[in-house]
RNA sequence: GGAGGGGUGUCCGAGUGGUUUAAGGAGCCGGUCUUGAAAACCGGUGUCUUCGAAAGGAGCCGUGGGUUCGAAUCCCACCCCUUCCGCCA
């Protein structure tokens, strides 16, 4: 939390007004969380006085000592204050510690732009890329595909696992490798560096992007340590730069990841449960930049146009919307979601999504920047965006490109990916 | 998994209770000298938080506790790196 915004009572009124687009709640945490740090900052400075006073005692002990002179008096004196001191920083490491949980459960500021909604119905549709698919047949679902054509199997990842995790065989393991070779190739020629990331953080690199500790059990957990499974390549990538001053010659720093994600998916039971939509486990190329404060809105727009840019080659049916303040995820300032088109479902699906943290990431994981040695570091904008969900891509392209005999044809794009096959059946 | 060694500023590195205001060196910045450069010499050079108009104060030697009037230094726990052994794709 910037405390320089909150110290001027327009800024704060604003803040204020765009957190409640949120929930009203969480003005009500700010205001406490406000009235906490004041006071803390008052025992501070009574502390910081005494401390001062202690501090030159030492060194007349230290001379009176060097002198051979008696120190009896003054270090009776120092004892006591000694014992305040221990005292008053008892009472302010509470107050501390308190603020320390509430600024844990404040969500990042929706950006001015983000328009007021409660859900996803309130979210803004910005573009669209084809219409939806037609078909001169009735088409089927991805799941019933992957069956007939031997792609996945859910029974035997079942048996071997449990619910929620799929197999991929034959030409739909393929389909998902050649996937994310292509997505990251394409992303690769646009600027952005590659990294392949373990797959297990620490706890300090999930509290850095912020799924600690609001939502610990959305994550797996290793048990006996402190270890996470990555929900997304997001985490691993953004820690790369946690407690770093990085060169601000070097920004735009632009990384693409490819991860298996593991989500617990804790109160979603019953939703998705048929097909590749709704994984423990999933496939994914993440787009992670970091940028200067005041380009992050125009490299919010560039991985977007990066992300989209994937399903126009493989020239999917999509749109893009723009979350509104009540479906905003909890640490971002601004988000897009791509939604590609599922026949099965008769609707769009989320596929990528796309957000500007501003410096809620950074001053989580503390990453800054300066551009001469002298300057005073500043935080880094942190952006990110599916490019894209793989395991929803195919979903996808299984159910856009299905053909009336049960075949479904590649996207050119991929032929080559697929060793020349230009149709899987 | 077992045994050893280690973690100090941008880097190397000294420092085992009190002028440590973290020595010394390298690098970097500025200056002197020089036709220019190098060398040499002189000066400067970490970061974060908070109070403050400023001066200044406080914190930081892997992390967190403890002992003490006072901790880089002593004690406890943990983390990380490294070497050797074991295991292993």
């Amino acid at each position: 939390m910037d405390k320089n915004k909150l110290r001027d009572p327009e800024s704060f009124a604003k803040i204020k007004h765009l957190l409640s687009g949120r929930d009203k709640k969480y003005v009500d945490i700010l205001c406490e969380w406000k009235e906490l740090s004041d006071k803390y900052n008052k025992f501070k400075a009574e502390i910081e006085q005494l401390q001062n006073k202690q501090n030159l005692a030492s060194k007349e002990i230290a001379n009176l000592k060097a002198q051979k002179q008696d120190a009896q008096e003054l270090l009776a004196e120092m004892k006591n204050l000694s014992e305040e001191i221990k005292t008053l920083s008892e009472e302010s490491k509470a107050i501390k510690d308190k603020i320390d949980v509430l600024a844990y459960e404040i969500p990042n500021i929706p950006h001015e732009s983000v328009p007021f909604g409660k859900s996803d119905l309130d979210n803004q549709e910005i573009r669209k890329f084809k219409n939806p698919t037609e078909f001169d047949f009735s088409p089927k679902a991805h799941w019933e595909l992957c069956e007939s054509l031997n792609l996945t199997t859910a029974s035997t990842a079942a048996k071997i696992t449990g619910t929620r995790f799929i197999i991929y065989k034959n030409f739909g393991a393929q389909l998902e490798r050649a996937l994310i070779n292509f997505m990251l190739d394409t992303h690769k020629k646009s600027g952005y560096q590659e990294i392949f990331p373990p797959f297990i953080v620490n706890q300090d690199s999930m509290r850095g992007t912020g799924q600690l500790p609001k939502f610990k059990d959305d994550a797996f957990k290793l048990e006996g340590l402190d270890y996470y499974l990555i929900p997304t390549a997001e985490v691993p990538v953004t820690n790369m730069h946690r407690d770093e001053i990085l060169n601000g010659n070097d920004l735009t720093i632009k990384y693409c990841a490819y991860s298996a994600c593991f989500r617990a998916e804790a109160g979603s039971a019953g939703r998705d449960t048929r097909g590749l939509i709704r994984q423990h486990q999933f496939n994914k190329v993440e787009l992670v930049k970091f940028s200067r404060p005041e380009n992050s809105y125009q490299e919010l727009e560039d991985l977007l146009n990066q992300a989209e840019k994937i399903l126009k080659l493989l020239d999917l049916p999509y749109r893009v919307v723009k979350l509104c303040t009540g479906d905003l995820g909890f640490s971002s300032a601004m988000t897009y979601d791509i939604e590609v088109w599922m026949p099965s479902y008769e609707r769009y699906v989320e596929i990528s999504s796309c957000s500007n943290f501003e410096d809620f990431q950074a001053r989580r994981a503390n990453i800054k920047f300066k551009d001469n040695p002298k300057d005073k570091a500043k935080f880094v904008h942190t952006l990110n965006g599916s490019g894209l969900a793989v395991g929803r891509t195919t979903a996808a392209i299984i159910e856009n490109y299905q053909m009336q005999d049960g075949r479904i044809k590649i996207p050119d794009v991929l032929v080559d990916y697929m060793n020349g096959m230009k149709f899987i059946g």
